[in-house]
DNA sequence: AAGTTACACAACCGCTGCAAA
DNA sequence: CTTTGCAGCGGTTGTGTAACT
């Protein structure tokens, strides 16, 4: 059986695009919008697949991008994204705004890449959803967490390591109602943890229970308190559709916030849009978010 | 100056997930 | 439930150019 092809590559220009093809490209997208990339080039009179249209106009022809000169934060941030996510170069260009995945795929391989140790072992492959792909090569030990559901969905479970508690038996509710003084309260958690030295992450699905907490933390940004010997920490997140969540930790598991962004949450806490910028936000903001943490 | 190599980046290719039929 | 079409993703290739011999 089989698929057709996704256009018939006869008669069809390729290689480089003229600026009349680009033209032509960019009225016809301001005229009638992105999508439909598979009709799109007979109707604005293009002699290109769809497919290619579609690469041109999002990694060239688009607004607002920014062509060359990466500097040095967001090369430190690609690193340190790399590390986290792997080769899902279009997450990782959704937190750089402005760039492109196949910008930022193109400067790791004949850039970054080399400037890392030829010995450090590749990152885990992914397929396009998030499943993790498995590995071929054995890896005895991968201390990064192991992350699911990379795309913006409603989800019941989730796996987020959560930090281990800087103080295991004392209450650090931070029921904050404004925004500053969660923002000056949450990285400190994170902090003191880091000082006393991490256990490497454990993660684990844990039920997102949006109806098992108390109604009054539903105001609050972030509430963490502990019971008995067990210590938990709620969140309140919100994906990228406005559903709100409250998701119940254990302390004692290594926490991400950056997590719930990759899976289309963005905690109230960190300062995230996601309703604007595509989720993207500045690059001294998302610094910070990655020092905030103890990343793997 | 000519030839060769290395590099950067644009573009292509094949695969996948998802939704509609 | 199966098939089909589409959009999107990451890997790979092709090409132009700068650097080097």
């Amino acid at each position: 059986m089989g698929r057709s092809p996704c256009c018939s590559k006869e008669g069809l220009n390729r290689g480089a695009w003229t600026a009349l093809e680009d033209k032509l490209l960019i009225s016809y997208v301001q005229a009638h919008g992105e999508g439909k990339w598979r009709n799109l080039p007979l109707r604005a009179g293009l002699r290109r697949c769809g497919k290619s249209c579609r690469l041109r106009w999002l990694n060239y022809l688009r607004p607002n991008i920014k062509r060359g000169n990466i500097t040095r934060d967001e090369e430190d941030l690609i690193v340190r994204l790399h590390k986290l996510l792997g080769n899902r170069w279009s997450l990782i260009a959704g937190r750089l705004p402005g760039r492109t995945d196949n910008e930022i795929k193109n400067y790791w391989n004949t850039t970054l890449a080399k400037k890392l140790r030829p010995s450090e072992p590749s990152p885990p492959r992914r397929s396009r959803a998030g499943k993790e792909v498995v590995h071929d090569q054995a890896s005895p030990v991968d201390p990064r967490p192991q992350l699911i559901q990379t795309k913006p969905s409603r989800c019941n479970n989730v796996v987020i390591p959560v930090p281990q508690h800087p103080n295991k038996n004392s209450n650090i509710n931070s029921s904050a109602t404004n925004q500053k003084e969660v923002e000056d309260e949450a990285p400190k958690a994170v902090n003191q943890s880091d000082e006393e030295g991490s256990r490497s992450p454990k993660p684990q699905v844990i039920n997102a229970d949006e109806d098992g907490v108390p109604a009054e933390n539903h105001n609050s940004d972030v509430n963490m308190w502990s019971s008995g010997s067990d210590d938990h920490f709620a969140l309140t997140a919100e994906n990228l559709y406005g559903d709100a969540g409250i998701f119940n930790f254990n302390v004692d598991q290594p926490l991400l916030i950056e997590e719930l962004i990759i899976n289309g949450w963005a905690t109230t806490t960190s300062g995230f849009d996601v309703h604007e910028n595509n989720g993207a936000m500045d690059l001294e903001s998302l610094a910070l978010q990655l020092d905030s943490g103890d990343w793997p």
